[in-house]
DNA sequence: CTGGGGATGGGGCCC
DNA sequence: TGGGCCCCATCCCCA
């Protein structure tokens, strides 16, 4: 490898994100370098300012703010959360260091309602997954509460505050921020959502306030449901009262809506029309795409919520006694439970073979009608499963639209590159660093080559946790931002947190994120300015598309250059 | 290791 | 609300 290699071979690491976190935790819970204290009604939990801005949202937000005072996060802090009950506050640190959450399903409320406050999206959601039905009943009084909240909560002291160091208040505009951020710590206001935040005097104490309640499903849809409607302005407007609230609400939570690629800076100012960044345009987040990985059912819900023409189906969620799981869908639970009682009530009568739902029983019994409902039409080939005429169809395409970004090899199929990418082929592939251009243009860049970036990397998604220690603005890059917004954002509070949380990452933790690397690879390559769009196209895939060539053309010059 | 077929479980839509 | 049907993602197995 020659020096002006740089940041161009990718060699996963596989166990350094756990690691990693291992690490860390060691040092969290012997106080080692922890620059951040977190309390909660007397309880002290010494942290760390990068790993707490890398997973939570409402520190990312909070330090980006604090940075532009020169803090740079070497000051000691101490964050006062008295409204994040100790038990869960300490829930919600084994998960940002364990990435598994721990808590006893009594305790899941106040763990909800730490995530909701601190930006936790995939613990909140998994708590109000979980709580969904419940939570629906305590939605009107929390709803009440919330208001009356809202109308005489006022700032915690900033002795109680973040900073707990002489830091001048020299910027309004910041405190204000901070300000409003600790009514987020009452009233759930995110750390920017200024529009509606109520800066009051800093008289009461921040234990005054009442605790919160999360917003009910009900709430979020009736919230959904007044998007949907089109009445955005009736949620956003200031002085709304409940309506005003659960918009607040709704600011941790927020679902990603639909799949589509969330736009890069250059589109940024759009946001606000776009139905799922509302609320959060005008701060110039990418909020609607918080959540990381989007599994199918989000999108199948993010489709429904948008795309206008669904209605969206009232589904009341039914949790599974056994594994707690929530199951959608009026009457799958049943077919649900089936998998762990191991019933199998569907039974072929031609072999026997018995099955755990009808629908796969009647697949079933295509092998022994023959029949084989999904023809190809290219071929004489036919198929039991539509997935897999589908499957064949790549063939004749000869799409492959699942590339590793690490060796590059593309695949036809989702899961073989995941298989790819578990084995170490990839690794050794890169390692080699074959020559890449006319290999890939034979394997994937033909004419249904042009890989598709938003499978390929989402296929590559992040685990959710490791995904909870992105930016969601890089991670986004998976779900189709990729439109090249650079890693860091010059100036931006945004890059800010997220550097700190990359320095603490260090460069190994960088090789773990596949798409972060591709990233990696732009701003090596000094293209800080590809904000400004010098594609001169806002077409969120040709400007990924124009982004990965460039960033493969920088590799093909840099092989030059090593062979030189 | 890869390509391909099949199995499994979950969610959406509809009745 | 339950269930049928379908699609999808993922996993497993085999050649």
């Amino acid at each position: 490898m020659s020096p002006g290699e740089d940041g161009l071979i990718g060699i996963p690491f596989p166990e350094h994100s756990n690691e990693l976190l291992s690490h860390l935790n060691d040092q969290r819970r012997t106080g080692l370098l922890c620059d951040l204290t977190l309390t909660s009604r007397g309880a002290r939990y010494p942290t760390h300012r990068s790993v707490m801005a890398a997973v939570s949202l409402y520190f990312r937000r909070l330090f980006g703010t604090e940075e532009g005072h020169g803090e740079g996060g070497g000051g000691f802090s101490v964050c006062q959360l008295d409204c994040v009950a100790p038990d869960a506050l300490d829930a919600l640190l084994e998960f940002a260091y364990t990435a598994t959450l721990t808590i006893p399903s009594s305790g899941m409320r106040d763990v909800l309602r730490g995530a909701q406050l601190l930006g936790i999206q995939c613990v909140a959601d998994a708590c109000r997954d979980i709580l969904g039905e419940t939570a629906e009943a305590e939605g009107e009084t929390a709803e009440k509460q919330r208001a009356q909240h809202l109308a005489t909560e006022s700032m915690a002291g900033r002795e109680t505050g973040v900073e707990k160091g002489s830091r001048r208040k020299t910027d309004r505009k910041k405190v204000k921020k901070v300000e409003s951020h600790h009514i987020n710590s009452s009233g759930l206001n995110p750390p920017h959502a200024s529009p509606i935040s109520h800066p009051s005097p800093a008289s009461d104490s921040i234990r005054s306030l009442p605790s919160t309640q999360p917003p009910s499903p009900e709430q979020e849809e009736h919230h959904l449901n007044s998007r949907q409607n089109g009445d955005h302005r009736a949620i956003r407007e200031p002085g709304r009262g409940a309506a005003l609230n659960g918009e607040l609400l709704h600011w941790l939570h927020e679902r990603p809506r639909i799949a589509h690629p969330p736009p890069g800076p250059t589109s940024s100012d759009k946001l606000s029309e776009d139905d799922e960044m509302e609320g959060f345009g005008d701060n110039g987040m990418i909020m609607g795409t918080t959540s990381i990985t989007t599994s199918a059912a989000e999108r199948g819900v993010a489709t429904s919520a948008v795309g206008g023409g669904r209605k969206r189906k009232s589904q009341t969620p039914q949790q599974c006694p056994v594994c707690q799981k929530i199951i959608h869908g009026a009457g799958k639970l049943p077919r649900h439970m089936r998998t762990h009682t191991g019933e199998k009530p569907f039974q072929c009568s031609a072999c026997g073979v018995r099955f755990t739902r009808n629908d796969k029983l009647k697949i079933h019994m295509r092998k022994h009608t023959g029949e084989r409902p999904y023809p190809c039409p290219h071929c004489p080939a036919r198929f039991l499963h539509s997935y897999d005429l589908k499957n064949h169809l790549s063939l004749h395409s000869g799409a492959r639209p699942f590339e590793c970004p690490l060796c590059h090899k593309a695949f036809a199929r989702e899961d073989h590159l995941q298989r790819h990418r578990k084995g170490h082929s990839c690794l050794e592939l890169r390692t080699r660093r074959p020559r890449r251009g006319p290999e890939l243009m034979e394997d994937g860049r033909g004419e249904g080559g042009r890989r598709d970036q938003s499978n390929s990397l989402e296929a590559l998604s992040l685990q959710a946790h490791s995904s909870a220690f992105l930016h969601p603005t890089v991670r986004d890059g998976g779900s189709g931002s990729g439109a090249g917004p650079p890693l860091m954002f010059p100036g931006d509070e945004r890059s800010l947190a997220f550097q700190a949380a990359l320095a603490q990452l260090g460069p190994h933790g960088l090789a773990a994120y596949p798409d972060l690397f591709l990233r990696r690879l732009e701003l090596r390559g000094g293209r800080e300015e590809e904000g400004e769009d010098p594609g001169g196209t806002h077409s969120p895939t040709a400007q990924r598309d124009h982004w990965v060539d460039e960033v493969e053309d920088e590799n093909g010059e840099e092989e030059a250059e090593e062979e030189e």
